[in-house]
DNA sequence: CGACTAGTTGAGGCCAGTCAATGTTGGTGG
DNA sequence: CCACCAACATTGACTGGCCTCAACTAGTCG
C-alpha cells in the first residue's frame, strides 16, 4: 500500500527528486538533462508531493491503475512480475534517480508492482503532465524516448543474461552493473552494501539463493571479491569482467 | 545488408504496410488504430518505400545509426541481442504488422539486429516524422506509447520465463504466444508453420536445440501437440496451459 | 550425386536445484 | 541489557534436468 507522507511545507525540489542527478548525465538517461531553466522549474513543478514507502510496502500493486511515473529519491526499490501460478520475477532494480513505472505508459494499469527494500521515498510525476510538457518541450521529449530506449534494452540485456550465462557470469554481470550504478551516482564502485536479499538476488538472476550463496563464497575464495553478508568488496575488476565475457 | 526494392511505382498504402491491421485491433498495440481519416493517411504517407530483405539478410545491423522504425509488410524477421564474445540471445520475433526496432528511439543507433526469417518486406517509418505527428495527434502518441510498453511488457514477460521455466513450460509457453499471434492476424491458432529453426526457438528460450527436438518429441507422445518438421498442430490447448501456469 | 543444412535420438556428465542442518544477524520486548 | 525469535545466510549431500558430444536420417540445392 502506498502511504502518503504527512504534507510537506515545502515545495518539492528538483534536486530533491534526483539527489544526485547531475552525476547521472553520465548515462543519459535523466528527465532533466539539458533543459532550459523554464522547462526544468515546470517539469519540477510537475512532481507531487514525494511518497513516502516503508521496506517491504508497495509502491504500486500489479493492476493497479496507471497514472504516474516515480523518481525514486531515497531508497531502492525492486519491480515484480507476477505469474497466475503465484511463480514471481523480479524484473528490475532501482535506485535513487532512477524512473519507475514505465511498463505502465499507454496501459490502463501497471503490469508489475514496485516494492521498496528499505524504507524509501519516491516522486509521482503524473504522466498526462509529462506527456503534455514533452509535446511543447522537445528536449524532454528526447530523454523520454532515452528513458524507455534503455529500458527497453536492459530487457534484453537481462534476456541475455538469463538466457546464455552460467550462475557465475550472472552474478559477475549483476556485480559489475551494480559498481557501475553506484559509480555513476558518485559512490564507491568497489565497496557498497548490497539492498537485496540472497532470495531477491537469485530471483532477479533466475538462481536459488542457495546458489547465488555459494558463488559468492566462491568468488571469495579465489579472492575476486570479499563478501560479508551484504557488505560486497571488489577486488579484482578484471577478473569479474573476464567471466562475464567468456564462456568457459 | 538492406536491400531496396527497385523503386516501386504505387504509392504505399496503409493496408499494404498493415496486411491485418484491423484483426490486430484486438490486441490494442496497432499505431493507426482509431485515427481519424486525416491522420491516418498522413501516417500512410510517413511511411518509406518497402523494404526486401531476403531470408538470413539483415533488416539492421546492431551499432547502425537509428533513424527508422520498421512495420513487419511480409515475412518475419527475429531480433538479435549480442554479447562482447560473440554469444547471441533471441530478444524477439516479429511478424507482419509488427513494429521492429522500438529499443533504438532516443539513442543513436540501433541496440540489437533484425535479420529476416524468410524473404520478408518491411517499411520504414521515419522516427523523426511519427515523433512530430505523434506531437500534433493525441492518439498517435497514445498509440505509440502502447507500442512501447506492450514491448518492454513483453521483456518482462521473457524474464518470467527464462528466470523461472522449465524447458516443457517455456515451450508450450512458447507455442502458447505463437497460437495467440496467429489467432489475432486471423488464421489457425492451432495449426500453423514454424518460421524459426529448432536452434533460433532454443536461443529464444535460453534452451539448446537438442532439448527442444526433445521437448517437441515428448509433447508429441504425450498427444499434446503434432510436429512435423515446422509443422505443428496444437491438439490439447488446456494441457498446454496447464503446462505453463503449474510448476510441478 | 555429393555437400550441406536441419532435425532426431542416445549416452554420459555436470551445473544448478532440492532438501536439510546449522550459523549469523537484527529487531523486539521483558 | 540481554534473551529470544524470526529472517537471513552458509554449507553439505544428493538428485535430476539440461547440456555436451556424437551418430544418424531426411531433405535441399548446386
Amino acid at each position: 500500500m502506498v502511504t502518503t507522507v504527512a504534507a510537506r511545507p515545502q515545495v518539492v525540489s528538483l534536486r530533491d527528486a534526483y539527489p544526485l542527478w547531475a552525476a547521472r548525465n553520465v548515462r543519459g538517461t535523466c528527465l532533466p538533462d539539458g533543459l532550459k531553466s523554464k522547462a526544468l522549474l515546470e517539469l519540477d513543478a510537475a512532481f507531487g508531493i514525494p511518497v513516502r514507502v516503508r521496506k517491504r510496502e508497495f509502491l504500486y500493486r500489479a493492476g493497479a491503475p496507471f497514472s504516474a511515473l516515480y523518481a525514486v529519491r531515497i531508497g531502492t526499490f525492486k519491480a515484480l512480475r507476477l505469474a497466475e501460478d503465484g511463480r514471481e520475477q523480479i524484473t528490475g532494480y532501482y535506485m535513487a534517480g532512477d524512473i519507475v513505472g514505465l511498463e505502465g505508459i499507454g496501459e490502463e494499469c501497471h503490469g508489475c508492482e514496485a516494492i521498496a527494500l528499505e524504507d524509501s521515498e519516491a516522486c509521482p510525476l503524473p504522466f498526462a503532465k509529462l506527456d503534455e510538457m514533452a509535446r511543447r518541450e522537445p528536449l524532454l521529449r528526447r530523454n523520454l524516448y532515452r528513458l524507455i530506449s534503455h529500458d527497453l534494452a536492459r530487457g534484453q540485456e537481462m534476456m541475455l543474461l538469463l538466457g546464455s550465462m552460467h550462475a557465475e557470469e550472472r552474478l559477475a554481470a549483476f556485480l559489475l552493473d551494480l559498481a557501475e550504478r553506484f559509480r555513476s551516482r558518485g559512490y564507491s564502485a568497489s565497496e557498497f552494501v548490497l539492498r537485496m536479499t540472497r532470495e531477491e538476488i537469485a530471483s532477479y538472476l533466475g538462481l536459488q539463493l542457495e546458489t547465488v550463496s555459494r558463488v559468492f563464497s566462491r568468488l571469495q575464495e579465489e579472492g575476486v571479491i570479499q563478501v560479508q553478508g551484504r557488505a560486497v568488496k571488489l577486488l579484482d575488476l578484471a577478473a569479474l569482467h573476464h567471466r562475464v565475457g567468456h564462456e568457459r
